[in-house]
DNA sequence: CCCCGTCCGTACGTTGGCGTACATACACCT
DNA sequence: AGGTGTATGTACGCCAACGTACGGACGGGG
């Protein structure tokens, strides 16, 4: 059996995740996918092993702002674990990728019957709220370059890699800024060679660069807590990224599974 | 033994709420208590049943930001029941009052062994988390103008009273912003005889004028969800509010208690 | 090969809020 | 009665971000 990828379920005793085994099935999300969107019901949750979801709230039917990000060191579905089980939020696959997959009602069985598990979704919970909270005082008093680089961070450390797909107009959305505003800050970061950044193809060039542009959220909770280790190897590259297999940005091959996909420019709707 | 005032306690079934009793201290919160401080173990969780809380995030020791406000219809200490005792934020008295007090210890027996307080804490915990994500959207999104009625409403909302006690300066930290901006926010409502306003006395006078001028996040989770219902009443005057019996707006008469107290001017610190 | 859709860059006037500074006003204390 | 500290009002330059508009650039499909 391959090592377990998702942190919270990592940490659980060894007993206690075989028996949350059967209830687990290996999915891959892609790019775009929605998991939830406000209002829906949450049949599942999502345990990412190797993507990004982030979660998203609606304003006015014209503005997106994220809220949340959860990649290995967390789950997708935390109010079923509440007892609620309506999304006040849009949960978006903003990295594709491997996840495990539980239908809310395993997973409420598991909590009663596993309290490691509970135990750990407990403190996910609260990474979450810590999380949420920081984010929303971040982007009250930073600007944008600053929350840009934190963005780009967070974002790596949970990827695991220093190069991702991502259009300028989906980062506005994230950030809750114009398009415009992202090219900006964008094109400084590139000017000083701290990234590169290509038709929705970003790399990382200097990350200790973006850290010191990046604003303080970053350090404090802005890795999820102690859960997620900054990961550090930078590929210091300064040629173009090879315009080699580039998959498109949208249009993910494998249209399947029961999750919705959103246009690229209705991720506000 | 009188009403419950705190909603969620009072959700309890009478049985179950009879065993939390004994753990159950009565306390008058003072304004400007401080409960909790970033870094600090939490010794007890309050349910106030005639106070408001104000959780708020520091930044960066120059500024601070509301991310929640806590009255009758939760709790403080939230933390305690998933496991964690340090809190990330500052737990300000914003509005002085009775609350219940229980000790953390106390309080997580008592999850144990009361399924009804599991789930009534459960679903405040969620309601919480959705308060959050939109007070923070709302921040992002909204001018100060907007966001001052929301929040004054929402006090007004928990206080059951369209008069209450807080000074310009402590609003622009629960809002993020500067005293300035609340003065020029505040004044544009007294023309428009939304308030009066009257060194640190605040009375609604059109609680529907201000609905207007608020944004939607008010109606959306701007009372916390159903629990809370908007406080009709609205005391229609347009005359002064009498200078009479008005206690000093800080210095609390009764310096009691294990809560430290702040000056007015370090909210943030 | 050219067209067209997507994505990125730039520009310009506007504005909400900031930082700063200072003036007034009220309240309590001595 | 006057002083002192707190609370509020106002003013001015500045800047980040907005709304809007348009031009260029890349890339896949017909």
């Amino acid at each position: 059996m391959a090592a377990i990828q998702n942190i919270l379920l990592a940490s659980l005793p060894r007993k206690e995740y075989l028996k949350l085994l059967p209830g687990l099935t290996p999915v891959t999300l892609e790019f775009g996918a929605v998991l939830f969107e406000p209002g829906d019901r949450m049949g599942d949750v999502y345990f990412p092993s190797g993507c990004l979801v982030s979660l998203l709230r609606l304003v006015e039917s014209h503005q997106a702002l994220e809220v949340g990000m959860v990649g290995q060191e967390g789950m997708v579905g935390v109010p079923l674990a509440l007892g609620v089980d309506v999304s006040e939020v849009r949960a978006l696959v903003q990295g594709g990728g491997p996840a495990l997959r539980m239908s809310g009602a395993k997973f409420r069985s598991a909590l009663r019957r596993s309290p490691a598990l509970l135990r750990a979704v407990n403190a996910y919970i609260h990474v979450l709220l810590g999380q949420i909270s920081q984010t929303a005082a971040c982007n009250r008093f930073h600007v944008v370059n600053a929350r840009l680089a934190r963005w780009l961070l967070m974002t790596r450390d949970r990827l695991k890699t220093g190069e991702f797909r991502l259009t300028q107009d989906f980062l506005s959305h994230m950030l809750g800024v114009r398009r415009e505003g992202v090219t900006e800050a964008a094109s400084d970061f590139q000017k000083r060679k701290l990234i590169d950044y290509s038709r929705g193809q970003i790399v990382i060039l200097d990350h200790y660069g973006l850290e010191a542009a990046a604003c303080s959220c970053y350090k404090l909770s802005g890795t999820g807590s102690k859960a997620i280790a900054p990961w550090r190897p930078t590929v210091h590259r300064v040629s173009r990224v090879a315009p080699a297999a580039r998959p498109p940005l949208r249009r993910p091959r494998n249209p399947g599974a029961a999750v919705r996909r959103i246009a690229a420019d209705s991720i506000l709707s």
